[in-house]
DNA sequence: GAAGATACTAGACACTATGTCCAGGTTCTG
DNA sequence: CAGAACCTGGACATAGTGTCTAGTATCTTC
């Protein structure tokens, strides 16, 4: 790797956290290229020079935590007993290292396509390890896995984004992940104490 | 209700279908003023005479869908036993009559707005509801209530959007629904077949 | 069926942001 | 220090926005 490469990676680099900064503080729409390159500290041209329009410098956005969230999970994080929990709980963790970018995505920033990238890819991902699981214990689920892992997706970014836009006293990241676990086992109606049966 | 007002109805109900048609044609951000009032049948210039802009437009589109749904559901949907089946169930049936909209919505188009338009008045109804059935009946919830309506919002807006999109065989309302119930009722563990504690 | 009100219309307008281009400047490497 | 990158400001044509105006169509009411 050069010098130049460097500097590149540098310049791209800046451009990215400025993108997620003025987006947060002006709204998709509401941020012009000539903004980024000021808050990059960086000239209107040279933005073009890396980037063909705000549209691709968001979906590099978008590229660059998808990859990050993928190298950060093993698929021995998806073993064993409890084997939602620890993905959960990495994706919560990745999140709260960098709410802005996990703001700006699931909030459907930019038409939905980060948020609608970022589900696609996660549910994909929680289908393929739910059809293996029950291939392998010759399970036959009670219902379509293909609505548990969107619904099991879902979930994760509502609450998510939730708590990333929570004000500061907000609960920690263990223990909501412990909610969202709990929901997984035993269901919400266990979880929040009402019987289906008798109420 | 004069005739006046009645034209302008109808050239308003027409600007709404007209921008959910070419919106889900061109992506948001590609639609242009020009394009929802050719497919309107109405001049430029009409268009701004009834909204301000592309936003007011969108934003007055999400407010009649919401508005339809809330007039769809009544307290009593709330009550008794499996009190969050119906009105998941009313939901979906809703999406199901006018799927463009609903699509529109939960892609997450126009930068998110109206998707967190539905799902903030959705938490807040199911937070409400979950909270005041908590307090009747002197239960303490063993989770925070606010995370279980978040997650139980959040896993209808993704498993709706994905049944709206999927393509001709796809499972019916009352299959999706029921899947939904069942999860909110004995947990993923169980709908899914894989234990827990012995795996 | 005429008068009056209201919605609609085409076209012109200034304005703003986009994306491209270039010629010259800066910064690092070899 | 020479060369190769990257960066730069400014100029440019283009496209879409939102406003306005003077005039036309449509409907109600008497």
């Amino acid at each position: 790797m050069t010098n130049e490469d460097r500097r590149t990676l540098r310049t791209r680099a800046a451009l990215r956290a400025a993108f997620v900064a003025q987006v947060l503080e002006r709204g998709y729409a509401g941020v012009r290229v000539e903004h980024i390159a000021a808050a990059a500290d960086v000239g209107r041209a040279t933005f073009y020079t890396h980037f063909r329009d705000k549209e691709a410098l968001y979906d590099h956005v978008v590229e660059v935590v998808l990859g990050e969230l993928r190298e950060r999970i093993t698929p021995a994080d998806w073993e064993g007993v409890g084997f939602t929990g620890r993905p959960v709980a990495e994706l919560f963790r990745h999140a709260s290292e960098q709410p802005e970018v996990y703001r700006l995505i699931l909030r459907g920033e930019g038409d939905g396509r980060g948020l609608r990238a970022l589900v696609d890819a996660w549910t994909t991902t929680a289908y393929d390890v739910f059809a293996e699981r029950a291939e392998t214990q010759r399970i036959r689920p009670r219902v379509d896995l293909r609505v548990v892992a969107r619904a099991w997706v879902g979930e994760q970014a509502a609450v998510l984004l939730w708590w990333l836009e929570s004000p500061a006293p907000r609960p920690g990241t263990e223990q909501v992940v412990e909610t969202l676990v709990e929901l997984s086992r035993h269901g919400r109606y266990w979880a929040t104490g009402f019987d289906p049966v008798s109420t």
